[in-house]
DNA sequence: TTATAAAATTAGAATCATTCTAAAATTAAA
DNA sequence: TTTAATTTTAGAATGATTCTAATTTTATAA
């Protein structure tokens, strides 16, 4: 699972040419569960691909998520972190430590009442903000 | 309802002191429900008090922020909106026109599966995207 | 193959909301 | 008052992201 020739071929069937920038980036994204930001990308993939520019990390990730094959995570003030799993979760951040959890949402019992039915829901994003396990018990 | 004076009060019991910019801005995020940024804040605002600068209205957002007396809507790329109704609610963006508009939610229908049961949950929020009334129908 | 067009990549500049800084103004305390 | 503490201010600094224009790579056609 996660090889090189399955995320070549899931790139490609949102028609995107997979060059090797976009399957290295899309590999790291499916290969972490850390949510990392365009920097962190950028400069761990910059080790195996020395001429590796910003510009292409912001320039494949952006298309990503046009094709919806990762997800943006807005929950940090000042920048985008992103998620290559894209099954539908939610997102805790510790206000104490900062650590960034997924939550598991309990499909059955979600649900949203709109007032206005003809509001067509494509996309939601869920941040929840608290204290973790250990922080809490700490406190 | 809304008056000065009752938001004065609401101010005062949060332990911030009732400057009169600081007045303002509560009073001016309390009777819209357009869930402004702080330029637009500021630029109403200047009108009424052409020494007020943008750092001021940045100090005062946070403050209120930090007390829990307004709420952080971050659904836009790059710039945070404010909300001064802080009633649960999620809230919803227009993919096609960007409107944004608040959504409630069923309360009792509402329920997320923490796995890890000894996180505790301070704060959510919910954003939805989609297509509004108007753009449903047209498209 | 070779020529040409299209797309991807690049380095670095530009953008722009927000934060920071240090000084000035205001308010509170003694 | 005098002094201290807080708030406000203008403008500089920050920093993630986007833009630009040139270069490289890939695809297409003859």
């Amino acid at each position: 699972m996660n090889n090189i020739n399955s995320l070549k071929l899931e790139i490609q069937n949102k028609k995107i040419k997979p060059s090797l920038i976009r399957i290295k980036i899309y590999e790291f994204l499916k290969n972490t569960k850390e949510h990392p930001d365009a920097e962190i990308i950028y400069q761990k993939l910059k080790k195996e691909i020395p001429t590796l520019s910003r510009a292409s990390v912001y320039n494949a990730l952006k298309l990503f998520v046009e094709k919806g094959i990762i997800k943006e995570i807005k929950i940090e003030k000042d920048l985008i972190r992103y998620d290559g799993d894209i099954l539908r979760h939610a997102h805790f951040k510790c206000k104490k430590c900062g650590i960034l959890i997924d939550i598991e949402i309990k499909e059955k019992n979600y649900e949203l009442m709109i007032k206005n039915k003809n509001i067509k829901i494509l996309e939601e994003q869920i941040y929840l903000f608290g204290l973790c396990d250990k922080c809490n018990k700490k406190s």
